[in-house]
DNA sequence: TATTGTTATACTCTATAACTATA
DNA sequence: TATAGTTATAGAGTATAACAATA
């Protein structure tokens, strides 16, 4: 394993490494919990976004998520072919698809976030309850600054 | 841009969500501000490593990057045609690489890591000096937890 | 026989352009 | 004419396999 001291304090304390690393390694530790549920960290984000929002079209999802919309057919194509979400043509305007959760998707939802939960702890073991609040906390204001004067 | 209200405070409020926005703001960042010099954020931390570490084997550098050997051959490819690396024969081992930072690539690592102090305090004007130390400390702490027992 | 650097190749992720069906 | 979804295609980024030089 990589040692801070492999890489030197000058590039182990950049934020963008530390941002890094610890993403990669939260992103080993969803594969692990979510693989029995069948999905990825991807596809739960789309899930929990259209727990949120539906019914919407796939457009306004792609949107959301920040993906593309050709990417966001591919992503639908998988969901949809494990009977977690359904597309169906708007009756008010047949060019969209509105796309919402099936019951089966509402149930591997929760399953989901339990196991997201469980991957977010362990990567965080190191730190105590208040710690881990503290890191949520602030890594929100730099995302809620961001969106607010790019 | 995505505000909170747009995908629910269920995904926004998700570890892997926050660091990701985190990361992807600061990546448009060092962007920006690297330009002028000519690299990207994967070559600062190149030349970084190398500082901490030179001279070393293009597998010793891939090794504690966590590249392939073959994206290495790229990366200092890229780094060697720009001036900033060498690449010299191991007298003592011919099959070796010994690759080491050249005088224009010490000049360009510290205006670099200048511009990347910028990126950073850039991303994180939210916050006062004493939670950016706190943010980056949570995270270290973090990562070393990860090495250490994995 | 094993290892270092390299090249060729394939795979993933994502975006662009073009097609269709609707409006 | 414009828009939503789709498909085909191409571009990064990265990994695997094979090869030449050296040990």
């Amino acid at each position: 394993m990589t040692r801070e001291a492999d890489i030197g304090p000058r590039l182990s304390r950049r934020l963008a490494y530390l941002l890094k690393r610890a993403l990669i390694d939260l992103e080993d530790l969803h594969r692990e919990h979510l693989d029995p549920l069948g999905i990825n960290g991807r596809e739960l984000s789309v899930l929990l976004l259209l727990q949120a929002r539906e019914p919407e079209s796939q457009q306004q999802t792609a949107e959301r998520l920040q993906v593309d919309r050709t990417t966001m057919v591919a992503l639908l194509d998988g969901l949809e072919a494990k009977g977690l979400v359904a597309r169906e043509a708007d009756p008010a305007d047949r060019r969209r698809n509105v796309v919402a959760l099936t019951d089966a998707g509402r149930r591997t939802l929760e399953k989901a976030v339990r196991a997201s939960d469980k991957a977010e702890r362990r990567l965080l073991r190191a730190l105590d309850e208040s710690e881990r609040t503290q890191l949520r906390a602030l890594l929100a204001r730099v995302a809620a600054d961001e969106h607010e004067s790019p």
